[in-house]
DNA sequence: GGTGTGAATGACAACGTTGTCAGAGGTATA
DNA sequence: TATACCTCTGACAACGTTGTCATTCACACC
């Protein structure tokens, strides 16, 4: 900057308010500098800029997934860049892999670099850690999952729901022993949708049958084997419903290995990519990453415009895509 | 950090010392000033420290991906992501979306942020304008695709082998009429895979037929149509390549329509997931996204480190997965 | 006791930028 | 003509940190 204003022979000052395009600044004046930053190649540096500014602002948000090469979590990074390119601001993501120290380990990495905000699709089950940067003036949003002992903002889906329509569904189709296969417990959304499970049972007056639920499955092989388990005890259920797409996968894995995909009902939650393709086609509960992405970004930013109202919950409603696999009657 | 050295009773330089643990701080000394820290909740501010250091270095850098939400992509991010983490060093993503302007604007971004370096899957076709960021320091690795006009290390797949090998596959179950369905000829990735598939035909005295030939396939839908058109006409092939896994998609979709998917063969670039549930399963040229991003962010790293030495040009191989759509004899 | 050595500590400037304020110069008004 | 006022520009300090260098102090050695 000082070079750009040596050869355009005015004041550093005077660069700086160009590259600002503050507009006060003499137009000729300014060509003068602007060739000089164009000679020059001068960039600007942001990071000094920053260090100086009133605001502070870094014009970097940083968004924590589960891991950014999986399906939703990806979707939720693209969608959330959507609307992070228009204001000019960039994205770092950082996978926390399910461990809570790894989210912290990447808020705080986050944090040393003065993101303005945060997205964050939690693992840790204590978030008053982040009470700090809060206060600090950092925006923070949670998504898929709420936080715990932390009041922010929040853009969840509707896991029970979702589950109960996925339950009545089956039952529609005359099934009453649908087995229910599902990831670790201790993960919100898993125990939403158990907890869906449990009550659009009742709600039909059937009884929970302990012999028919498994939960802890990480993973395509693990959930292969338990559904494998299931289907080869007595009394084994009509139709399954699996609580996350690598179960799902998993299931129809077992099912096929079997013979049983045309016999056995299923609706997974979460959609899968060629699931159209697969014969019967998977009928899933299909969450709208997407759509969480952007408003989640939206009220990130709404904060960072300096929206001090109260904490807002978002839930954004599921769908349930019917191709075939849900329809199979018992 | 000037409030903890007034808690802990040092001047600031002694807090920064400790915090950059260089250890030559007296043991009790440096607790005090940690309790300080703590009490504090003091956080150490990495863009001021950067713009101070000798080395300037942000322990940040930045990536350039098509769409960090395609398989692809975000594989090849969280592979980066992985070697970066070991080395406190942060990511930021941006998707060019295959267009150059965007890619420019994304390295303008990342360089005004001071990046440490840049990995990029090139959507430009002149990469000059990266001279200055090369001579200002920043490390730059090329994925997926060489950089126009410009030297630096490089990390491809062998795309031109891969689709040989894939057509050689298909000759050897008894196909000659192959068809060929690819993305823009622009991208160099497609193009290398025509070229293979030109090649390969040539070596075994099978000649061209431009009718089988379909470019610029974009997307499910357009390869779809693209496919049905070609199966229409007289004189079809008895088997396909599809250069791209949305192409692949779109044959599969469009042979299934005719019931044809087990009587025509089918090899496509790029694996799926759930190609193996399919029937018959995709015979596909499997990249290894992991390799890819893991070798270019080593590279990276080491040029970080002070390797001046000349450009690396690494060619990852891929490897042919048969599961049945390719073994189909005409 | 005097001297040399080495380790720990701190004062200060500097990194590249912007906020603040003062001053220069022009124009409109009394 | 004198005054007030506005616009543009620049000098300087400051953002939070680290590099440089000087100073202090303890200790070993002669």
């Amino acid at each position: 900057m000082r070079d750009v204003a040596a050869l355009a022979g005015v004041s550093i000052k005077t660069v700086s308010r160009v590259v600002n395009s503050e507009g006060t600044v003499t137009p000729g004046l300014a060509a003068q500098v602007l060739e000089a930053v164009e000679r020059l190649d001068y960039r600007h540096n942001l990071t000094a800029s920053s260090l100086r500014r009133a605001d502070g602002k870094s014009a970097t948000i940083g968004v924590v997934l589960e891991d950014v090469a999986n399906p939703f979590s990806s979707a939720l990074h693209r969608s959330i860049e959507n609307v992070a390119l228009r204001r000019g601001v960039l994205v770092l993501a950082g996978s926390s892999d399910e461990d809570g120290d790894r989210e912290r380990q990447l808020v705080a990495a986050f944090a040393s670099r003065r993101v303005d905000g945060l997205v964050i699709v939690p693992a840790s089950h204590d978030h008053t850690y982040l009470l700090n940067e809060s206060r600090a003036g950092t925006a923070i949003v949670f998504v898929d999952r709420p936080p715990n002992f932390f009041d922010a903002d929040t853009v969840l889906t509707d896991n029970a729901a979702g589950t109960r329509r996925a339950i009545r569904h089956l039952i529609a189709h005359g099934h009453r022993r649908i087995g229910y296969l599902g990831d670790l417990q201790t993960i919100s959304t898993a125990a939403a949708r158990y907890e869906g499970y449990v009550e659009e049972l009742a709600a039909h007056g059937i009884a929970l049958d302990e012999r028919l639920v498994h939960h802890g499955l990480r993973g395509i092989e693990s959930s292969e084997a338990a559904i494998t388990e299931m289907l080869a005890a007595p009394k084994p259920p009509t139709a399954l419903f699996t609580a996350q797409n690598l179960i799902t996968i998993g299931a129809y894995r077992a099912m096929r290995r079997f013979g049983l995909h045309h016999k056995i009902g299923l609706v997974g939650f979460d959609d899968i990519l060629l699931s159209d393709l697969i014969d019967p086609g998977l009928t899933v509960i299909a969450q709208d990453p997407s759509a969480i992405g952007r408003t989640a970004a939206e009220l990130l930013f709404r904060r960072l415009d300096g929206d001090r109202s109260p904490s807002v919950h978002h839930v954004v409603p599921t769908l349930l895509i019917t191709r075939g696999s849900g329809e199979i009657r018992p």
